[in-house]
DNA sequence: GTATTTAATTTAACATGTTAACTATCTTGG
DNA sequence: CCAAGATAGTTAACATGTTAAATTAAATAC
């Protein structure tokens, strides 16, 4: 449980200065989301944000309350949403990015970067160990 | 935020197992870090089984209700309780300890007990590194 | 000794995590 | 076609995360 604890670490300089601009830390997530892409229906948005469907939901309804996300229905399946950045989703991205890079940038000072890309790959594969299924017989196909 | 996404993957095995026994993942925190201490007031424990403060104290009323632990006043400090696990608290860890000990037994098996020893130090060393103060000048003593 | 300050907890308010149930649409087998 | 099943998304209900304010008791300053 080190991972909880290095998590919370880490986010506790992030919190801050999300709160100066207004944000949470999961909204900042699916900001940065979509400005890497030009628009996405709402479940690649919740995988690749790593929030559950009921979370995004809520926090896409906040996000088009105050603007900064626009939903358009997809015209090839009516049960989907397309999602996009507005202008003012985009200028809040590039107001809070600087300031996340800058933390960012303190983390990898104090912990060194070949160190933090050593991590990196550590948690890439214990995060690919962990997606195997469980050796539950109810699953086997056959 | 591979941090996460390995926190959230680790946990995906034990949630089902604590639900069984119709704990969540952080009562089952409380539980175990009381079951190896006799007593301990709520600062202490809030900070070993890595919870808020407001979060414990919902945690422990409901913990209470069910009978699982018992709180008693301390007689130096009348602002504190001493916390303990009740017989039903202690049944309810050596019921809930081979279980929990066989998943992570399962993770240490796919991914390597070495590597997972590995994985441990550098997370450690992250906290340490993560832990000292932001070079935030107001909170400079002189 | 009493007023002020500090400390331990709790309560409040709002956002998210988690599971289950529900709605609307799409897909398929017959 | 169409009825049964699968999908995308939302809503509901309850537990926790997070910050701020309130409460009560202890420690300190005069």
């Amino acid at each position: 449980m080190q991972l909880l604890q290095a998590r919370e670490g880490a986010m506790a300089h992030f919190r801050p200065m999300l709160r100066s601009h207004e944000l949470t830390e999961q909204q900042w997530r699916v900001i940065r989301v979509l400005a890497h892409e030009r628009e996405m229906d709402a479940s690649e948005l919740a995988h690749r944000s790593l929030l559950l469907a009921p979370s995004l939901s809520r926090i896409l309804a906040y996000l088009e309350d105050t603007g900064l996300v626009l939903r358009k229905p997809d015209p090839e399946d009516q049960r989907r949403s397309k999602l996009a950045l507005t202008a003012a989703g985009r200028k809040k991205y590039k107001a809070v990015g600087p300031d996340s890079e800058a933390l960012y940038g303190e983390i990898e000072k104090r912990f060194g970067r070949k160190k933090l890309a050593t991590l990196y790959g550590m948690l890439s594969d214990l995060n690919e160990a962990l997606e195997l299924p469980t050796e539950d017989t109810s699953n086997c196909a056959k």
